[in-house]
DNA sequence: AATAAGTTAGTGAGTGATCACTTACTTCAT
DNA sequence: ATGAAGTAAGTGATCACTCACTAACTTATT
């Protein structure tokens, strides 16, 4: 079925994104995404010059829907903390909804064979590095540490379990294991007295 | 040049680990590592069986040389929160003086290729959680977490640091900047007045 | 409204390069 | 002399990518 280009570029994208978690990323062939789409290998290339074309344009499309849920649970309010934590439990949200976004933001394998996705990825981290620092600067002398170490540190935590939830094959649930941790870091990083679970 | 095959067996796992950051651990072909080693590319195969082969026992090679850097660290003293940081430090300093480890460890196409993989990484990560879970656990009632959780958000720490490490293109100290962070991380988990850092 | 002309999305059949791996033969240390 | 370690020369498979062509949709002219 003929399909007008725009509509078609988004379908090649989507497929490369829901298929790289299962075959790994750069082991994910412009074959397999063309039988995903339905189309033809070929068909593949009237749409991104090259593969790692292709690949820088779902690292944007990541990026964005990344962004977006970043945006969608950022409503700054009179509690800072809590305002982390719900940045916190959206990133783990938006990455157990999609797995791949871990596989291919963490591949080495891609970065190497093109530097520039490199580039996008670092961009994403020290934006949401610079969201979380801002939330903990609110929260003012209650912070144990700068902001930008506190952030560091949920950072930190965000990836590590990502990882450990990978590596384990996503036997558990991220986001309520995530919770758990981000609680326990939280009351570590903040003077007690001020509620952050009341 | 002749050699025994245990020598040369060994050659080529080292090729493989000193090779593998800079052009992707699943990128590896067996002609890169032949020439390397300064054979030629069938010589690799008199070695090991098949490139899957190769790759569990290069794997098994890292668990082993990481768990000696941890053992070389863990001397349990009288102070549990000490032993911990010794045993972060440690860690980070294997991980700094080998990169390769780290692009091993998490490369999802890696472990897609050969599922054992994630067995023996898995192994190695229940290994550490456990060790920092007794240390801590050693720590009593100073600790304002389960020893179990605590040595989860050191784990988290260590691996999310080293993401963001490669991630940067190992553009920062990962030791120094991993000991800032894990002393702020340690402060929050155990109750104040029993020093880690005087 | 009908149709000719042009543009765009798609295909089938390739291209050369490269991959892991094999086979047949050679060299060297014991 | 014998067996282990090595090489030269391949194997088929698969990769990203190209080429010549066609069908479908759009626009312009009548």
């Amino acid at each position: 079925m003929r399909k007008r280009a725009e509509d078609r570029r988004l379908e090649i994208v989507e497929a490369v994104l829901r298929l790289a978690v299962e075959m790994g990323p750069d082991r994910l062939t412009t074959q397999a995404v063309a039988d995903a789409v339905g189309i033809s290998q070929p068909a593949v290339f009237r749409h991104f010059p090259t593969r790692a074309a292709l690949w820088l344009e779902v690292a944007h499309h990541v990026a964005e829907r990344v962004r977006a849920c970043w945006d969608a649970a950022a409503s700054p309010s009179d509690d800072p903390i809590a305002d982390v934590r719900r940045l916190a439990v959206a990133q783990m949200g938006v990455v157990a909804d999609e797995p791949s976004i871990l596989a291919i933001v963490f591949s080495h394998e891609l970065r190497v064979a093109d530097p520039a996705l490199a580039d996008v990825f670092r961009g994403l981290m020290g934006d949401i590095s610079g969201r979380l620092a801002a939330r903990f600067a609110a929260a003012g002398d209650r912070l144990l540490a700068s902001p930008a170490d506190a952030a560091l540190l949920v950072l930190g935590l965000l990836q590590g379990l990502a990882l450990r939830w990978s590596l384990a094959g996503r036997g558990f649930d991220l986001v309520s294991e995530g919770e758990r941790l981000l609680d326990l870091q939280l009351a570590g990083l903040v003077r007690p007295g001020s509620g952050v679970t009341p």
